[in-house]
DNA sequence: AGCATAGGCAAGTGAATACTTGCATGACGA
DNA sequence: TCGTCATGCAAGTATTCACTTGCCTATGCT
């Protein structure tokens, strides 16, 4: 559960993926493989992205939704916000930004 | 930077070791071994977890002094406010718990 | 001084994982 | 219907990483 969630944001790409999708939601395979490209100087593999986004939707931290022959992905935050409390004392929880 | 911390929350080892030094700070290595043995069933060796640490003070979720022979490890919350807030969006970010 | 305790360094092993290459499927347009 | 575009599946490779084993350093106690 937050297993997944923490093997996701351990590689950098999977970061920058969603880096990504913040800036813009619903973004295909493609539109992400070039961005990270273009802007990112990234030069994988459209496979590579795909299984990133694999395991990206395994933890539940990018949902999709299929439109005809393209498949969109969107930014799910909920995860991200149970997982680092954990930690976090009760004093510090207050302020948290 | 970042880096280092996602990483260092990647392995599950790692975070029972928060875990612990949420529990009760500043604990000796042995100590840590020894709760994490009891409490968890954990049979790791001693290497294994002074790594473990080695990771964590590294990517500074763990600060360390010297006491005579001993080593005491203390939790550092700090980087964790960082990273997630870093895709929550403007709307989301309000009510983090 | 001598010995036990707390921790560190380094090399080696096995498993996990990021990435590639090649082929298959399925939807849209001419 | 045929070709193309967007994506999925599978096997292979190479690197990373967690863990162990063995030896070394240093502090404190008797």
């Amino acid at each position: 559960m937050a297993d997944d969630v923490f093997k996701a944001l351990a590689d950098p790409t999977r970061r920058r993926i969603l880096d990504e999708l913040v800036e813009r939601d619903g973004q295909s395979l493609f539109e992400i493989c070039a961005r990270l490209a273009t802007k990112h100087g990234l030069g994988l593999s459209r496979q590579a992205i795909s299984q990133h986004l694999a395991v990206l939707e395994a933890a539940d931290l990018v949902r999709t939704r299929r439109q005809g022959r393209y498949k969109f992905h969107d930014l799910n935050t909920e995860p991200l916000e149970r997982i680092v409390t954990r930690w976090l004392r009760p004093d510090a929880r207050e302020n948290t930004p």
